[in-house]
DNA sequence: ATCACCAATGATACCGGTGTCAACGGAATT
DNA sequence: AATTCCGTTGACACCGGTATCATTGGTGAT
């Protein structure tokens, strides 16, 4: 003895096992676990039997290490992804695991420079064949070529095409923030406000710049405009500034439903009635939408079927095979409680 | 060529570099990795002087096959902890990466069969070291023997010790129950209710059991009890079940957040004021808190270190380590807007 | 001086799969 | 009949670490 004290652990089955019990090489076992087509239908059939007789599952760390991959795909997340999380999770645990591949999680850090040393180091410990990185993370600029440069395939979900990425999972963001005007057009509103995301997240900026677009189309309307940073604390002082205004808003769009709920906070504290009052509208579609009181219209992003895309895309690259079709999600706002027609 | 194209990627450096540029043999290298004390600490220190020169990272992959460990711990988790689990899973990974651990998460099914099949294929597919376990899922009865017989180290978060699990981090729900019910009562409540969470769920159970038994001590107060099981819209029914009788309680507890905002939603339709006419307390102490209007008086579970504490003891007992002190949780309620004196 | 002993180090097997390439047998082609 | 070819299979090296055990040189005990 060396070091490091004695393993226990019962002894698996080994591929060995099962050539020994089918009367087969070991290589033919492989090819049998790799699908490979070119073996015999009655020899395959054989190997089969003897795995299940064996009750035998090929070791991953052996595949692994032959290999030279790990069939472990990352998300890189961050806070600002926490009410979301779960779904994104779901979305690409659902794809991951059909294809093999399990999923390992990663708390990026936000600031730039700091979250890409962080996102290389973790990805060359842990050795991942693909990261699916969330915004804003994945909006860091020079975070793709620190990426390709490390040779870690990676995958993001954005609202703008990113420099250097080759797989974005893109959505309209764009497009979305010009419905959430039409909304509060088509309901009466003509003082409009919006509570923006940080000023250096693309997503932020495109649905800001649907809305005051899709606002501007319409002759008489104003848009005032508040910074926030998708904090709720942030939408709480926004809604502040914004409803202490000598002419306020009747409709605000927050670019986020974290937000929102600070612009009903306030708007409770202030006693002004929503939806008599004042409309809010939220982004995201989150858990948080129907919890709030009253319930959140807000734009549904579909997290899940956006990461999974994201993860179809990785594997394939991992994987050497064409590349399924560029995802865009659509996004659609969903009217709930919090708006309804402007005031009189 | 057999199948499959061919595999680009650079060729990082391997053992073998180090110990040809330190001019020792690869075990000594190896020993120097493993901080082996017997190693010359001068050999030592040429030894790291030639890991630094080469940038050399061990092989994750060849150290998990060749110690028979992956180094992956799985986290099984479930959509009812959706709000909470962006701090479990930060809790566990402050910790795992310290120790040189990545994490998978799993979500698994709710019902008792499928997901006692669903973990233990997923631990032998995945090959993880051991399970860190979420309630409700590490309250099914069954559990703990499959993963016993399966060998696969698992700890469990929980209010009670569950029968077969050697790890379990635990949390005072009785206390806590107790507590909400005097700070109730303090606050001059006398007509109570109480939403419960699933029945067989020991955690909720024991919330229930505190809270009534703190109750009862005190005399002339009445508790009325209704059915929930974590969902929003349980939360809801009950509430209108609870607001909807001739002799309204005055405060109620509910025995999640989720459940509370249902509460509170209930309260706002019928004109109930929170906290005038109507205290509301919430349990988790999650995100939903402070977002809600008005912010929730809550138990706050600091479900991070739990869960930080979960993935020391497991990772103690994987290394055969001595395990680290049973932790036991103190939970503590935060009082914030939704309590208020009774009405007169 | 001899031997037992210990700290430090190295040679080599081993983990359980996949990749390479050669071999084999029967069918099709010449 | 000889040659080619293809479908099928197997022998063996290899991936990059760790484990076992042997070896070496120095030190203290006898």
């Amino acid at each position: 003895m060396d070091e490091t004290p004695a393993k226990p652990r019962a002894n698996d089955p080994t591929i060995e096992d099962v050539a020994a019990a089918a009367g087969v090489s070991i290589r033919t076992v492989s090819r049998v676990l790799n699908k490979s087509p070119k073996v015999n239908a009655q020899t395959r059939e054989r190997i089969e039997d003897a795995i299940a007789q064996l009750n035998f599952r090929p070791s991953l760390r052996a595949r692994a290490f032959a290999m030279r991959r790990s069939f472990l795909i990352g998300l890189v997340h961050n806070d600002r992804n926490a009410l979301v999380l779960d779904s994104i999770q779901r979305g690409i645990v659902t794809l991951t695991s059909a294809r093999g591949y399990e999923l390992i999680v990663h708390a990026a850090p936000l600031e730039a420079e700091a979250a890409i040393r962080d996102l290389v180091d973790f990805a060359e410990r842990s050795r991942v064949d693909g990261l699916v990185i969330l915004p804003p993370i994945s909006g860091v600029p020079g975070l793709a070529a620190a990426l390709e440069n490390a040779q870690v395939p990676a995958v993001a979900l954005s609202s703008v095409p990113i420099e250097g990425f080759a797989g974005v999972i893109l959505s309209e963001e764009r497009t979305a923030g010009a419905q959430v005007a039409r909304h509060l057009l088509d309901l009466g509103h003509r003082r409009l406000a919006i509570i923006n995301g940080p000023a250096d997240t693309a997503s932020a900026m495109e649905r800001r710049t649907g809305f005051l677009a899709e606002a501007a189309r319409h002759g008489g309307v104003s848009v005032a405009e508040a910074a926030g940073d998708y904090g709720f604390a942030s939408g709480v002082s926004a809604a502040e500034q914004l409803l202490g205004a000598a002419q306020r808003p009747t409709g605000i769009f927050a670019a986020n439903d974290i937000m929102a709920a600070g612009v009903l906070k306030v708007a409770a504290s202030r006693g002004i009635a929503v939806p008599g009052d004042l409309s809010v509208v939220g982004f995201d579609g989150s858990l948080l939408t129907k919890m709030l009181t009253p319930a959140l219209t807000s734009v549904l992003r579909p997290f899940a079927e956006m990461a999974a895309a994201a993860a179809d895309q990785l594997i394939a690259r991992i994987e050497g095979l064409a590349a399924p079709l560029p995802f865009q999600a659509t996004l659609q706002i969903v009217a709930a409680e919090s708006t309804g027609p402007a005031p009189q």
